[in-house]
DNA sequence: ACATTAAGTGATT
DNA sequence: AATCACTTAATGT
């Protein structure tokens, strides 16, 4: 199992980091696998570990005291969770939730080798720093698209981003999921989809939908 | 057949 | 665009 994660990791990052750092992440880094729906990480955790994500999908997720989520981004293979990286350092908790989108696969790094790395390998500080700024592209995205976009416009983002990660066109979800990702309420989604529907953006089955 | 859950609708704010 | 109150339809047991 664990030479199966190792060839992955090999395969995926050897372009990115130097040989030495490859042996040392699989020296200290647990390989783990994480199934759909699981949480990686909540709001409030104590960051004890970095993952890197080597196979799957996560869905980063903003919570409010009352409850109200919003879908942030997601992480693919060759992200890693930059955010995380400065909560290392500084010894702060989660401020976002991560839960596996599809199975993910990820090697956890313990926060104590973080800074070293990052001192001892130039291209671990590459990948944390162009990680930074991509993070950043993509929240700074999330706030155009909030504050610019009708949610009917919204929603037709978030669906086809969903069907890009998944590379699959029909998407297993309830109208209810979707309000809540989007921070909205069921029936003004059901209305949204109904009307996309009649343009023939997309078409709905029970718990089903398909984007043309 | 019945209960449960998802989705649709009209009125109101 | 949200919420309420209610209906209708699909699904599991």
């Amino acid at each position: 199992m664990k030479d199966v994660f190792i060839e992955k990791l090999k395969n995926s990052y050897s372009n990115t980091f130097e040989k030495e750092l490859i042996e040392e992440i699989i020296k200290v880094g647990h390989f783990e696998k994480i199934y759909k729906d699981k949480l990686l990480i909540d709001i409030d955790d104590d960051l004890t570990h970095v993952p890197i994500i080597i196979d799957g999908v996560v869905k980063i997720v903003r919570k409010n005291e009352e409850g109200n989520e919003l879908s942030l981004y997601y992480l693919e293979k060759g992200d890693t969770c930059s955010i995380s990286f400065a909560n290392c350092i500084n010894r702060r908790k989660s401020i976002f939730r991560g839960t596996a989108e599809m199975d993910v696969e990820a090697v956890f790094i313990p926060v104590e080798y973080i800074d070293q790395w990052l001192v001892k390998y130039k291209s671990f500080r590459h990948f944390i720093i162009d990680s930074y700024h991509f993070r950043l592209l993509e929240m700074v995205d999330s706030i155009d698209n909030l504050a610019f976009l009708k949610l009917e416009e919204r929603l037709l983002k978030y669906l086809q981003e969903k069907i890009k990660i998944s590379n699959n066109k029909t998407i297993e979800i309830t109208h209810q999921e979707l309000a809540l990702d989007l921070n909205s309420s069921r029936t003004v989604i059901s209305r949204i989809l109904k009307h996309l529907e009649n343009q023939g953006k997309v078409k709905m089955q029970r718990n089903k939908l398909q984007v043309i």
